[in-house]
DNA sequence: CCGCGGGCCTGAGAGC
DNA sequence: TGCTCTCAGGCCCGCG
């Protein structure tokens, strides 16, 4: 997508999780991609216009590439409609001839245009916290974030605006790694007369861990039998020498698996 | 403002 | 084997 133009734009539904903006496909096509990024969970790619489109994977939200001639052209395609799936929502058919295709079968993605004001004041980006695998993300910066945080640590890393892209899976196996429980309170990590606490530097470090294994091993959230804890209740703790075997316990609503013994 | 619970949606997996 | 049922996730909304 990066660096070609948008020719042609298709949603073959009405909605993902909301509705696609009127003007979503008048505002899309004919722009070329200046850049893609991330926040948080989002992606990002920036248009010549100033405009940028959003992007949320939600759970099941995926893209593929599709490689067609531009000289085959099927109906306003590259490629043969018979190759789209029930779930393909969305296609960006692009001057290199590629088609993006999004196909997510239990929409909870998202598909956005916002101005350039927008990547301050749009709901989804406004309020998201610091940047996990920023450099400027340490222990002190975390510490800050959860200063006054009543809540639980489990909680308050799956808050996004606490810190932003983290999803379940990952809070516990960083909660896990750092050796902090997830019913501990928030706030225990924040500032004590101007230094982190201790924690705060080991959960700093695990959230980055985590997150880099992760994309370096291309996780899938499920069917994923390399988690250290999560989905693994009952299971011995895979922590040398521990003789802990990890618990499930539901908090806000959500699975937390941890073990007892080490997570303190 | 904050924190929590419910709901959206589908398919994988469990249970009969 | 095949059917039904539950439940998982991210995020938004409404409630207290």
């Amino acid at each position: 997508m990066e660096g070609a133009r948008i020719e042609r734009v298709e949603t073959r539904r009405a909605d993902l999780r909301s509705p696609f903006p009127a003007d979503f496909v008048a505002r899309l096509q004919g722009q070329r991609v200046r850049a893609l990024r991330r926040r948080a969970k989002y992606l990002l790619a920036d248009l010549e216009s100033g405009d940028t489109l959003l992007m949320h994977l939600g759970m099941s939200g995926s893209f593929r590439v599709v490689k067609g001639r531009k000289d085959a052209v099927q109906g306003d395609f590259y490629f043969e409609r018979s190759r789209l799936d029930v779930h393909d929502h969305v296609l960006f058919t692009m001057s290199s001839g590629a088609t993006i295709v999004f196909n997510d079968p239990r929409r909870f993605g998202q598909m956005d245009v916002i101005d350039a004001a927008g990547l301050t004041t749009n709901r989804s980006l406004k309020s998201l916290g610091p940047e996990p695998l920023d450099r400027a993300f340490n222990a002190s910066a975390l510490a800050r974030a959860l200063k006054g945080k009543k809540t639980t640590l489990k909680a308050a890393l799956s808050d996004q605006r606490v810190v932003a892209g983290l999803g379940n899976i990952y809070v516990c196996e960083a909660l896990h790694r750092a050796g902090l429980s997830p019913k501990r309170k928030a706030s225990t990590l924040a500032m004590a007369s101007g230094e982190p606490r201790p924690g705060a530097a080991a959960l700093a470090d695990a959230i980055q861990a985590v997150l880099k294994d992760a994309i370096a091993r291309q996780h899938r959230y499920r069917g994923d039998d390399r988690f250290r804890v999560y989905d693994r209740e009952g299971q011995r703790c895979p922590r040398r020498g521990c003789p802990g075997t990890i618990k499930r316990i539901v908090q806000a609503g959500r699975s937390t698996f941890f073990c007892p013994v080490c997570q303190r």
